[in-house]
DNA sequence: ATAAAAAATGTAATCGATTACATTTTTACT
DNA sequence: AGTAAAAATGTAATCGATTACATTTTTTAT
């Protein structure tokens, strides 16, 4: 009944030889003479052994474990990056944790105690919210743990990253709508604090002025990620005198509230105004109208970061050489967008 | 440089007494006088000592982990319940695994194994999919291991389940319609396979019966849970030669994917057919037309799921009380069903 | 004041694998 | 054949905590 687990000694005592050997057969078979290997795989066979994990990480000194920080789990938008990060270590024996950043107080404390407890042996940080000291404390206690950002990352500092071409994709979607004809559009960006937010901006101004499309205190209207931002967004833009033709934002959450909003008050998607999004989640597709938007491959996002971290914890020596990635992003053309009026 | 962990010897020299009363003050602090206790305490705060996790779990032969399966991590249906399950486990000393079951061949190995490697002590599986084999082998290998199902669930097993009430959803559903006149129904179901599917589509017969409302072979419609699989029944529907005035679906996915087609007919949703969901993802209350739809409480599955892995984790003996909770759902009205035209 | 019971603390075995070091066996070369 | 080098294997220490059991100290009751 109360059977104890079957350990390597049994293995090593059925198979004839020591612990020590069947500890290599697992690990380094191509140390063993075929005969060994052999008498010992049968053994592990016939009896169904497998390696105690907290035994081997214990000796080890390793945790076979990555923790994978979101800034918000209830978000959808995270989950196809989870879904990169998982296929990149499937294969290996990785497992991967998740923590929610909004679930505690101390990211920072949070994190240096998974790393210390031995729970971990690096860290996935989809949350590029972190302030100069924290930055520090993790600099400084995590020397030689592997530590990527993927999607968001911080600025002025010299962890690995993931990202996507952000500031592209903000041209894109500028370039996109110059081409239609439009000549005065707007931007509905991000919270400031966020990298994303920043970037994007940028790209947007960026681009227009090099388009010498005209630029006001009307250009940028500020928000956050989400649908509601998009609402207030379109409210505010009713009340201008002299809109825009065309918007571009942070965010597809944003162009839906946008979109559902300016309907209400009568102005159609793409006949009067035309909207771009940015990221191209499940919905854009589908949406009514479906969505202009600029793609991030977030699957991909996650993959690359899982790969790097898997690559560095592989390397014997713990390599400091960070590593950045920049992905592609893509201009998706669909409904939402149309020539400008004003040039027709 | 290469520092030494400090370890649970250090602090016991440091506080001039033996590991086991070290021991003690991390575990069960109620067994020492208050000088020692406050000795230990003290070299500890002192050090910034954190127990080791492979050590304490190789001891005590746990993992202070749990393994939660997704079919689809990519399907951002999921988030929600994950989000709910970490917040079920903040404030305990468990870790979430993640994995997705469609990122490997066998899930029973694999759940088997990761429970034999000593790497997880419980399961949350919102993965429901398991055959009779499967559960078998599971039920077999895993007695004494908490196992819970949250969302889908196994028929005719003894496994723990948390579930929404996706009857009463079901029924909800054609009644709002029944009341807004609608006597021809239409249900629009998931894969044949999925738990889910049987009990919504079953809700839906039954009340329609009750309400003698007509029934034929165009009642109801296969599809899977996604947005082209409403693309499809749509068209479908169109081919009917007497179509319905409203129809029910399996999910808010394939509601979408149904309005969004009928309007490419020029069927308006809701003035020609009335159109509900089930579910209530985040885009129901922003796609265009609103969705009326059933809600079920994503977070809520999560959380109760962890807490009731939580509950039979923490009791000593191991009770093998199979817990079930339904969960309320709730009939969310809004612009997507409208009175039936041929009673106004 | 003393025996018995209860509380506090310590000693050392233990969990199950890995690996430094030692030893034996095999291979290669003169 | 004899020896050095290489390969294979074994012995036992080790990772860091927990806990059974033993011992000491304190409390309680007579």
């Amino acid at each position: 009944m109360n059977k104890r687990n079957t350990t390597i000694q049994d293995i090593a005592k059925a198979a004839g030889v020591s612990t020590a050997t069947v500890s290599r057969a697992l690990s380094n078979p191509e140390l063993l003479s075929q005969t060994k290997l052999l008498a010992v795989k049968e053994a592990i066979k016939h009896t169904g052994y497998r390696v105690n994990r907290n035994a081997r990480n214990l000796r080890k000194q390793k945790a076979a474990a990555v923790l994978v920080l979101v800034p918000n789990l209830g978000n959808p938008f995270f989950s196809k990056i989870l879904s990169g990060i998982n296929k990149g270590f499937s294969g290996t024996d990785y497992s991967v944790l998740i923590a929610d950043s909004e679930s505690f107080d101390d990211k920072t404390q949070r994190i240096q105690n998974a790393f210390q407890d031995g729970q971990i042996d690096g860290l996935i940080s989809l949350d590029g919210a972190f302030s100069e000291n924290e930055v520090a404390e993790i600099s400084y206690h995590l020397i030689d743990k592997p530590v990527v950002f993927a999607c968001e990352w911080v600025e002025n500092t010299d962890f690995s990253s993931i990202r996507s071409d952000n500031d592209s994709g903000a041209r894109l979607a500028v370039q996109h709508l110059y081409n239609l004809g439009h000549r005065k559009v707007t931007h509905i960006s991000g919270p400031d604090s966020n990298i994303l937010t920043k970037v994007r901006q940028a790209g947007f101004l960026s681009e227009c002025k090099k388009l010498k499309l005209e630029l006001t205190n009307e250009s940028i209207i500020r928000g956050d990620f989400s649908i509601q931002a998009g609402y207030a967004a379109a409210s505010q833009i009713l009340s201008f005198s002299e809109k825009p033709t065309a918007i571009t934002c942070a965010s597809d959450e944003i162009a839906i509230g946008v979109i559902s909003q300016l309907r209400k008050a009568g102005i159609s998607v793409p006949n009067d105004i035309s909207v771009v999004g940015f990221d191209d989640i499940e919905i854009s597709n589908t949406y009514i109208p479906t969505l202009t938007t600029v793609r991030q491959d977030r699957f991909e996002l996650g993959l690359s970061a899982a790969q790097s971290i898997v690559k560095s914890l592989n390397n014997v020596k713990p390599q400091h050489s960070i590593y950045n990635k920049v992905i592609d992003v893509e201009l998706v053309v669909r409904e939402s967008t149309a020539p400008s009026l004003s040039t027709k």
